[in-house]
DNA sequence: TTCATTAGTTCGGGATATTAGAACTAATGA
DNA sequence: TCATTAGTTCTAATATCCCGAACTAATGAA
């Protein structure tokens, strides 16, 4: 059997919906990795979010996580010899800026409280 | 076979999540439908929203629709002799306002743009 | 007091998505 | 060349979603 990896699929801004972004924020694992890569100095790899919230994660589950979050266009993900950088899509600012925001804050809060 | 209709759940507010509030968001239909009872003068039945974004749902599906917005506890469904009347729940303007209202606020500007 | 009507729920199945272990790819560095 | 490392793909089990059919529960008319 041959397996064949694809380059990661990054979609247009044009192409990016407000459902998929709220899908994609619909786990816990995922918010965290995103609040985690947008208030980070910088970008940073897959396995930085082996364990997360208190939690192993297997890394194939943790690689559909990285997926999923970028193809609703929430993170940007590049080669870098063997690992993957990721990072938040500065772009998306404009349009959805504001809601990605409160989203991140509200999540924020939670946490604390809890 | 015998079905048992239960009363429709709500959660406590400490129970809410920013996750389910976000899954529950990620259908369009439910964005339509809780973005419609939001700005709405007054409660509204669930057939209102049969026909949604030009679309017929069965009500079957419809009906599981209202059950997840509840569940996330972003809806009040009360019965009201053979109906099931609708509105928002305004308890969660405080923890949840300004998040719900960016959500509402992107996704109807997409849907301006579309 | 039936009985039809209306509004919505539950059940059940097929389709679709999620999870995670195992086997793999692709890049690197010794 | 080969071991190592980081991540992906495959696969099968599990869970979730969708919708037609059968149902409940309330009402109002005969």
């Amino acid at each position: 059997m041959i397996l064949i990896m694809r380059t990661p699929y990054h979609p247009n801004i044009e192409e990016i919906t407000v459902e998929g972004i709220l899908h994609a924020f619909s786990d816990p694992v995922r918010i965290e990795i995103y609040a985690d890569l947008a208030t980070a100095e910088c970008a940073k790899n897959c396995s930085t979010f082996l364990t997360i919230q208190k939690r192993v994660l297997p890394k194939s589950t943790l690689s559909q996580h990285f997926r999923i979050l970028r193809e609703a266009g929430l993170i940007r993900s590049e080669r870098k010899g063997v690992e993957l950088i990721n990072s938040t899509r500065c772009e998306l600012k404009e349009r959805f800026g504001p809601m990605i925001l409160a989203i991140i804050e509200a999540y924020a809060k939670q946490q604390k409280d809890v």
